[in-house]
DNA sequence: CGATTTTGACCAGCGC
DNA sequence: GCGCTGGTCAAAATCG
């Protein structure tokens, strides 16, 4: 398996955005970056380290920026419904060049629901994180417009080590945690 | 047999 | 108010 991370999306801890500059449109663009490894984790370096005032709006994401960062009341409450307030939690999100949906990033991952999504052919996939009291959840979706290039959203923040720490992803999620406040 | 996936239903937010 | 969309639940099915 081979997967090379090709653009950083946003970091939702704020509203404010600019320019989409990985957006759909510019598919083309990931192109210069598969020769280059060690050009890609600059890349989630230099984008992860933004102000949290920083968000580059990838119109198919961020219309559920707000929403999606709830609360995760429902894993004691009943089921759908959900708190009063919502705590905005630390998500971002990334791209990358996969022949698999999955990128074994070392933690275990349950499936817990699929959607399709308007304006991608693909579903898209929303995991959670198995480890007792960690709510860490991801989503995976393959663009529709380069169906090489997954895009994986992770929210929250892991409560735990990394329970199989020898897989290739695991290092470009270490550059991602050092580097960002996610 | 426990863990995980699948899948339809439900709910909330948003725009019109 | 209604319809659309995204996110989640939970029962059933499947897997190891």
């Amino acid at each position: 398996m081979e997967s090379f991370a090709t653009g950083f999306l946003y970091n939702s801890t704020s509203s404010a955005s600019q320019a989409a500059t990985y957006s759909n449109d510019h598919n083309d663009d990931y192109e210069q970056f598969e020769d280059d490894h060690d050009q890609n984790l600059d890349l989630i370096r230099k984008t992860l380290n933004c102000s949290s005032d920083d968000q580059a709006a990838l119109d198919h994401v961020s219309p559920t920026d707000s929403e999606a960062a709830n609360e995760l009341n429902s894993a004691t409450g009943s089921g759908v419904k959900k708190g009063p307030k919502k705590i905005r939690k630390p998500k971002c999100a990334f791209q990358t060049r996969s022949q698999v949906d999955i990128l074994d990033d070392g933690y275990r991952w349950r499936k817990y629901g699929q959607k399709a999504v308007k304006n991608n052919k693909f579903p898209r996939s929303y995991y959670r994180c198995t480890y007792e009291g960690c709510n860490v959840k991801k989503q995976v979706q393959r663009l529709s417009k380069d169906e090489g290039v997954v895009e994986t959203t992770y929210e929250g923040t892991h409560s735990h080590p990394i329970e199989k720490p020898n897989n290739n992803f695991e290092h470009i999620l270490t550059q991602m945690q050092i580097y960002s406040t996610c």
